[in-house]
DNA sequence: CCCTCTACGCTCTGTTTCGGACGGTACTAT
DNA sequence: ATAGTACCGTCCGAAACAGAGCGTAGAGGG
């Protein structure tokens, strides 16, 4: 009843059993695992315990195996639909947080030595490239599925914001940061 | 003396004070809020705490104003020059985290209604159009100091980013995702 | 039929992080 | 004096977090 406050990691729970079906924290967790998990972590035993909480909101249903492992599986309930409906059709005015540890220590380069931000560079290059290629490899293994077509428009951001990165650490590597600023301002014009 | 772990925060404190030179919990609050602070967001409480653990690490030299506010002024000792150094010269395997509730609410709104998705982009829109705006306008203040020319180049990173969501959402608002990837097929294309 | 190995499935614990409420203190303008 | 407004700092309960660790099921081998 009391208005209680849900946290991203709440929505993810609500919106993965809304996706999904009926699901055990293990099966969040491997679905967590390769989707939403590649651009928010969410720490395992929280998937464990937040359903758990959730029920206790009357959000989730909770029913167990009756025998074996006496798996938990949570299903949504009408008010764990209309929360997360709500959730969704609510104004977002949030920005984005990075977290970004190569970002931290290039600003704070500074105070180290010019070498440092070459190694930076090649190192980020190499994890864009990768993440791309996994994002790419999705995109072909599901973009045929037009039942997997509404998640593929996240992967979309995903691949848009890794190749930004991408431009930037390459541009840095080559010490050419004008060029890259000379394609945004190509890119941002109609045409 | 004993390996401590270090985290993002206890970086955060090292290089602001390597930067600025000595200061206050309050200077450094307030150098986060206008730099760091746009990508990486600490909370206050955070930078009153740490500088305390890191005194007491022998990584921060700590002096008390004698009279008045005694208020507490923190610097770098060699340990802890050191330690930043360390840090800026040690390779980053980690790949970037985001924390974006838009791209939350976008992949699971299978479970909602289309035209939130209308909405969650306009306001999207609006949100990096303002960031933006916000960060040319550094660029344009501080763009022709030489001085700050070595932070101005995270700004850069900064504007990527932006513009890579402004990109997605706008081409999401338009229905045209498709433009969007050729677009970054040209750009990754060299010419 | 029993054993072992591996993948599965889950829990628990101690630390950090987090947000934000709250409470002082100094300066400024009347 | 006095009120107002920055300025400056602390505290606390609630989440988040990492990761160690442990039971369970089923497969395959002896």
């Amino acid at each position: 009843m009391g208005e209680v406050r849900l946290s991203a990691t709440s929505y993810v729970v609500l919106g993965m059993i809304a996706l999904r079906g009926p699901s055990t924290p293990y099966e969040l967790k491997r679905a967590v695992g390769h989707s939403v998990g590649y651009f928010w972590h969410f720490p395992h035993a929280q998937l464990y315990s937040e359903p758990d909480r959730l029920a206790g909101l009357g959000l989730l249903e909770l029913t167990v195996e009756e025998r074996g492992r006496r798996r938990k599986t949570y299903s949504l309930t009408d008010a764990g639909r209309a929360a997360l409906q709500d959730w969704l059709a609510s104004p977002t005015h949030e920005h984005f947080q990075m977290r970004d540890i190569a970002e931290l220590k290039l600003f704070f380069n500074e105070a180290g030595s010019p070498e440092n931000v070459t190694a930076l560079a090649r190192d980020q290059i190499k994890q864009h490239e990768e993440r791309i290629a996994v994002y790419e490899q999705m995109v072909e293994r599901f973009g045929s599925d037009p039942h997997a077509q509404p998640r593929m428009i996240t992967l979309e951001l995903g691949l848009e914001m890794e190749h930004a990165a991408l431009r930037f650490w390459s541009a840095l590597a080559d010490g050419d940061l004008e060029r890259l600023r000379a394609a945004r301002r190509r890119l941002a014009e109609p045409r």
